[in-house]
DNA sequence: ACAAAAGTGTTGGATTTACACCCATGA
DNA sequence: TCATGGGTGTAAATCCAACACTTTTGT
């Protein structure tokens, strides 16, 4: 252990920081790593997906965790998350005020949680500020230009601590850290919040059908809905969707309508998961 | 400045932590101050207050501002809402993991949003994870045993940017860092939240009568509700409330039955807020 | 012609609202 | 007796689930 920086050490515990005065006194407090971890969400073969990436190095060496990185000293924690994204995807979500939702060229991207248990990584103390992407179907994933270090994985499957093997040679492992519980966080989050807000349009093209949010809405839910029902409600909610003009025949049968996001945020009233 | 730990200095910005072997590397990463915030909520008097202390050093001396304070080394955060509110105002609320909702003794606390800014304080690099707790109605709130550098205040006259002068010879002006954008989260999450879980209890002792729980939704949403609506809405969700056994005559009138919090989070269906 | 997906109409049941009305207490 | 808050009944309006049925394409 170096003498400042590590766990263990004594600092003066003052507990009304607000008090003191000192500007930049190192010894007055602890120092924390602050990080940013990502769960990206998409919609793929009408499964949930996430991106993990494989870590090459130990702690956890070969196994999947969480695309994330250190809060640069000058930028803001929506920023670091956004600049991870593209790093990580290409993609570009822009970034909003820290716990505004916001959508950017296509993605949604949203502050979900801090994570600081003292233990949660071995090497030292770090808080990590964990973000929320949705994310249309996108072409595989490149990580540092080397692939097979990251892919999207059903989260059923990340998150399955039993057996429940991929289709693949993949392992059953848990995540990395304590990234399974961030995950699962995330996942819980998209799915209440797809019932009362207009997200769901971030997991779809920039033109899209009512089938194709639908089965975005199945496959988040894993629920089947009345096509019918469904069709009726998104199309009377006011600001959800605006007719693009166009139509297609992408998924086979009649032709149907080109839709865009509306401007709606909220949705009112809002979409019913049904029960159980 | 010193040479490490403040603003500017050059690290290595290796963007993969993960990647990264070295256990204790301070020179490996930006170290930051944490600390956590805390918005807590009750209502007095028919209206929706908060917790503020005044400040008694600079910056923003003289202001008020939500109390909080650093995370210590080896704490979790959410340990560390839950010290710093037992500190500021002797409430017991039970630490829950971080992003749970948890009922301790009698308040509620649970994690809010983390904020980040550069520049939120102006003495180094600060950030805060801000938790949310709901209190029911306690005595003066004491800090330090020095009174009057805590109080609690109604929410729009800690929002009130413009004139709105309290009752008191109290000043307009904007809580101190960016605690006003913080507070005012953390009113927009319980607004929200109290909709479709029964955390409205939280500002209830621990035996109400239905009307003193409507009293709590009308001062949250600042709305009038239909006491006979609302009476049938509350006993017809199951898992809300279980009655008590008791009646009281506290609020003057016939004598109302009394209730206890029942075991059910989350309300279904929700609770109705009027438009507008 | 047939399958497949898009979309419209209709109906019965549940939920919500608005309000009339009665109940039990303290002053 | 009156004021005050607690609690029940009821009818109209609204919302929702279920499903019959029509439309428009590709094969």
């Amino acid at each position: 252990m170096t003498a400042e920086g590590s766990r263990g050490a004594v600092y003066r515990q003052e507990d009304d920081y607000d008090r003191r005065m000192s500007p930049y006194d190192p010894s007055a407090y602890p120092p924390f790593a602050v990080t940013v971890d990502l769960v990206v969400l998409t919609v793929r073969r009408h499964a949930l997906c996430a991106l993990a990436v494989r870590r090459g190095e130990p702690p956890f060496q070969g196994r999947w965790a969480l695309p994330g990185g250190f809060v640069r000293p000058d930028e803001d924690l929506g920023a670091a998350a956004a600049r991870e994204l593209v790093e990580e995807t290409g993609l570009c979500a822009h970034d909003p005020g820290t716990p505004l939702p916001e959508a950017g060229n296509g993605a949604h991207l949203e502050q979900l949680a801090t994570y600081g248990a003292p233990e949660r990584d071995p090497r030292m103390r770090v808080v990590s500020v964990a973000h929320l992407v949705l994310a249309p179907d996108l072409p595989a994933p490149r990580a540092g230009g080397d692939a097979n270090s990251a892919r999207w994985a059903p989260v059923d499957e990340l998150l399955d601590q039993e057996g429940g093997f991929g289709r693949e040679e993949e392992q059953p492992v848990p995540l990395a850290f304590d990234h399974a519980r961030i995950l699962a966080d995330g996942v819980e989050r998209a799915r209440s919040k797809i019932e009362y807000s207009s997200l769901a349009t971030a997991f779809c093209p920039p033109e899209f059908t009512v089938g194709e949010l639908r089965r975005v809405y199945e496959a988040v839910w894993g629920v089947a809905l009345d096509p019918r029902n469904f069709h009726r409600k998104v199309t009377g909610t006011p600001g959800f969707l605006v007719p693009s003009g166009g139509t297609t025949t992408r998924q086979g049968g009649r032709p149907a309508q080109l839709f865009r996001a509306g401007g709606a945020t909220l949705l009112n009233p809002p979409m019913l998961r049904p029960e159980v």
